[in-house]
Formats: C-alpha cells, sequence, structure tokens
DNA sequence: AGTGGACTCTCCCCCGGAGGGAGGGTCCAC
DNA sequence: GTGGACCCTCCCTCCGGGGGAGAGTCCACT
C-alpha cells in the first residue's frame, strides 16, 4: 500500500498542491488549514496527504480569485449555502467584467487619440426646470441598472393611475448626480415637466437648495418608491455634449470639470445629463448626452 | 474676475475634485500631487485652482484602474510614452477581462452544479512517447496566447524547411506543463512523432530525466525558437477526460490532484494535456481533453 | 477680544494576500 | 558527526487607501 498516513513537511506538501510554503503558513495562521500535526518542541507543521483534497480546492478557489475568507466559508458551508456564497462570487467577477469592459473602451480611446479628446465646452444659462423625480442610491457598480430602474419607475409613475395625468412631459430625460460621484453616490432621475404644477403638488425641497451640502440632504425615504414634483434651479452653467455610448462619458466629465475649474468657477451639485439620443434610438456610436453643470453666480 | 489665485484648503480641494482628504494626503506623500503650497509653521497644505486638471486627470484614470505610479508617469510623459503606457493597461486590463470570463464559467458551474463536477479518474500505464518539442514561459496571463503560439511554431517546424521531411506526426497535439503551474510558468507543446528517428537526428534532453528537478533544468534558451526531439518517458499515470472549453480545466485539475493524493500517489511533473477534439474542430462544449500525470512507481 | 465649531495636522493601525529576508533551530543521509 | 537542506518566528514591503486618536489652527460670530 501506499503511505497513507505518512505525515509531509510543510516544503513536500506544498509543491504537491502547488502551494507556497508562505501560503500554507499563512493559512495555518489564518486558521483556513490548519496541518494535522504541530510539533510542539519545534514548531513544524506536518500535513496528512488527505489535506491535499482542502489544498487543492483552495487553491482552485483562489484561481477563481475568491477571498480567503469566502473560501474558508465554502469549505465548511452545506451545498445550498455554498452555492449562494459561489453566486455571490459570480455576481463580483461579472460586476468587474462590466466595468473592465467600459476601462477597456476608454482606454483604447486615449490611447489612440494620443489624449483626451477635445470636447467643445461652453457656458451658457438655464431656466429653472420643474421636473417630476425618482431618487435611488447607488455604487459605482450598480450604477447603470439603478438609472434604468429609475427611469422604467419614472416613465411608469407619469402614465400610471398615481401620475399627474393631466401632465405631459417632453424629451429629453434628465439624470441628476452628485458631484462626488467616487462613493455613496447618490442618483436622480427626472424628465422634464412642461407644464407648470399646482402649488398644492408640493414642490418638494428643491434639489438646489441642497446642492450645497448634499451630505445632509434628507436620504430621500422615497428611495425608489415614487415621484416627486421638484425644480430644479438654472443659472449660469457650463455644459458640453457627449457623443457615443455611456462608458466614454468619463472622459467628457474630465474635459467639463477641467474646463469649470481653469475658469475659476464654482461648480454647484448636481450634474445633470440630458439624454439626446439614448439606448434604444440609434446605435450606441450616435448616442449623444448634454452634460450641464451650474456654476455659482459671478461675483464681478 | 473670478478668484484664480486663490487658493484653497485641502477639504475644498478635495469636494472639488471628487477625491478624499485622506486619498490628497496620500498623493503629496507620493509626489503625485503636491500642493501649490505648505505652511511652513502649521503644516496645511494649500492647492491653486489650476491644479484641478491634473487632479481630475488622475481620477479619471484611477476610475480606469491605472496604478498610482503609471499615473505619475503618464502625467509627465510625452505624448508618443503616454499613449505606450496607457496601451500597456489596456492589454493588462483585457487580459483580466478574459481570465474573469474564464472564472465566470467556472463559478456558473459550480454554483449550479452545487459542488464539483464529477470526472471519472482511471489509472493506467502510459508507453514513452518521442515528441517534437517546443517550449515558452508564461505567466497565467499569457498562457493561452503562448501556447497557441508554440503550436504554430511546432506546427511550422513539422512542416517546414528545418523539420524532419521524414517523419510523420499524428495527433493529438500534446502540452506538457510543470505541476506547479503558481509562477514562472514552463510550458512545452510536443506532437508525437510516429517513425523511429535516425539516432544521429539527437534524442535532446528526455523530459522525463528533467522532471524530477524542472527547477534546474537548463532554462531552455530555446524559447520559442525551434524544435526540440525529446523522449517522454511512461510509467503508472492516472488520468482523466475533460468535456468542454479550456476555462474549465481547473476543474478537472482539481479531481485529477486530488485523486492522485487520495489514493497516496507521487505526481512526476510534467501534467500533460492530448487534445482529443479542440479548436477548430467543434463547438466548444463538444471539445475533449485527455489529462494525464505520470505518478512515481509504486513500490509495493 | 474671545470663543466655539469646523477644519487640519501627524501618527499609528487596519484591510488582503501574499513575498522577501534575517537570524537561528532541526532533520537526515552520508 | 557534519554539511546542507529544510524549517521556525519575526519583521518589513507592496498597493490604495480607510479609521481614529490627540493636538493644533482658522474663521466667523458674538
Amino acid at each position: 500500500m501506499p503511505d497513507h498516513d505518512e505525515l509531509l513537511t510543510i516544503g513536500r506538501f506544498a509543491r504537491l498542491c502547488r502551494l507556497s510554503v508562505k501560503q500554507l503558513r499563512h493559512y495555518d495562521e489564518t486558521g483556513l488549514l490548519a496541518p494535522a500535526r504541530v510539533d510542539a518542541a519545534t514548531g513544524y507543521r506536518y500535513y496528512a496527504p488527505g489535506q491535499a483534497r482542502d489544498a487543492l480546492t483552495i487553491v482552485l478557489l483562489r484561481e477563481l480569485d475568491l477571498p480567503l475568507a469566502v473560501i474558508a466559508a465554502t469549505l465548511c458551508a452545506e451545498p445550498p449555502d455554498r452555492a449562494r456564497l459561489l453566486r455571490a462570487e459570480r455576481d463580483r467577477v461579472a460586476e468587474r467584467i462590466t466595468r473592465d469592459r467600459a476601462r477597456l473602451d476608454l482606454l483604447e480611446r486615449l490611447a489612440d487619440g494620443g489624449g483626451l479628446p477635445g470636447y467643445e465646452v461652453v457656458r451658457g444659462r438655464e431656466p429653472d426646470r420643474r421636473l417630476a423625480v425618482v431618487r435611488a442610491t447607488a455604487g459605482p457598480a450598480e450604477l447603470g441598472e439603478r438609472v434604468g430602474a429609475c427611469v422604467g419607475l419614472l416613465l411608469a409613475g407619469l402614465a400610471g393611475p398615481g401620475g399627474p395625468g393631466d401632465l405631459r412631459w417632453s424629451p429629453p430625460l434628465w439624470g441628476l448626480f452628485p458631484l462626488d460621484l467616487g462613493d455613496g453616490m447618490r442618483i436622480a432621475v427626472g424628465a422634464e415637466v412642461e407644464t407648470a404644477l399646482p402649488a398644492t403638488e408640493g414642490v418638494g425641497t428643491p434639489v438646489g437648495t441642497q446642492a450645497g451640502a448634499p451630505e445632509e440632504s434628507p436620504e430621500g425615504g422615497r428611495l425608489e418608491r415614487g415621484l416627486a414634483y421638484e425644480v430644479l434651479p438654472g443659472g449660469p452653467v457650463v455644459e458640453t455634449v457627449h457623443h457615443g455610448p455611456y462608458s466614454r462619458l468619463p472622459l467628457a466629465y474630465h474635459a467639463l470639470l477641467s474646463a469649470v475649474h481653469e475658469r475659476g468657477l464654482r461648480p454647484v451639485p448636481p450634474v445633470r445629463e440630458a439624454y439626446l439620443v439614448g439606448p434604444g434610438e440609434a446605435p450606441d456610436e450616435e448616442w449623444m448626452t448634454r452634460l450641464v453643470v451650474r456654476v455659482e453666480e459671478d461675483a464681478t
């Protein structure tokens, strides 16, 4: 019989399992894979050949980029829980692929263009706009999905029984975003409402008044719940038009905000996107998006 | 005129550029973006509005997941160098997408199957095999590409003027991989040669003798350069057949090596893959790959 | 002129998943 | 009994930050 119960030193076990000695020690320290026996006197770790199965599973799951903590949970979880964990990881990888594809597109442009493509950035003045607004919060990963949900709710709300049947809304759709898109992003999508609303409809908190300190805004208990009617204040703005898929929007924002700062202007959140030509209307290379950022009134 | 030369505190500048104070301090420490002025007495950092342009570029490039070091290089590089840097990053992202797609596929299987799919693992005995071999080294990312290059060189070599015109080679193609696929991977692809070679052709270094200690093998100065004629030694083996695309091969390796270890056997590098049905012959779900690992002779 | 609150400073520890190396102990075959 | 391979612990490094402690600063309002 082959030596089934012979214990292996860490080096030999590492070679068998395609792991490094450092990794095995690390897995021991973190409780992921403890040696079968540890010599109390010398501290030497000895592994049983049967442990290779767990070690190989760890190798497999690490190749799939699972965090060690998740691997640990997976190893000792029952099948239904295990499947749930694996699905969560699958979703994480799928999200990263989505983001990487957008990155790839942008990098392609930057590398081939040799620099930032030119955007014509112009100053202008926006009127106050009455908007029907649906709000949501989203991290960078779920942004697209959440915006889509908002648009759906918005159109349903405008058309449905709770909606103001006597209002007409006219394209384009607007998207409102806080300036600090980095984290804890809050998004709102609004369709411009052409008709004036009766004052009793409630004008809500004008979005503009939250602009200076959006962090303290009354955190929208209405997340994706229903419509609110708000007035988006007008004033001096800087704007540009982006042509192409949304994955390249960061380039446009870079150009727009660079221009704002270079002219010594102070942007006022939220940033506004107007979807002039969007999904379903044309191939994505022909989409057009107007980006508008309001700036503080020039004191001069 | 707007206040062009008014200096901004770190907090205000951070909000303008969608960065955190922590990040700005970090960028200062690493020399990526130093404040326009640092008060010598208090240590307060003050930024000029004009620095927002660089800061925004950093934000943009960080969204594209570029390492800070690369961003630093990009900021001060000339356009041609910049394009080169960006293309390298693009390739990196493209590689990650490729790997993530394979991961996604595997995770899908694992999650849906609720566990590892079953592989029939059998013991057997392989004869010595004469192979014409092309070698290459590759990291995990370039593996597929390098193997493809090897196959191309191999077929060209067998058919071309330098090749042994009087030799016939028969499918399937073999791939030889060291057991420790972790890093600094060396790979070899070989076609089995049917006819006996005249001794003067040179039998080269038999792969088998390198197996025990592949690290010290004469590091193949012939990387992707030309053919070598080698004898892959036979002996007792454990093998299984994998059905489907190569992205799911890790599952098969996991099953195969688990079985090897559970039976108390010692694998002997290299691991061998025989491509029974491969790309170009059928849709990838119908590919078949035989995985063979030689084990030490049973001393019993 | 004082005061309170917002802002900023440095310093240290934390994350994950390791790798590198120093300095010293252990095992085993020859 | 000895050399060399192997193993131990401990600490530092990477990347791109986040969190918090404790102390100092700035500014607007009284």
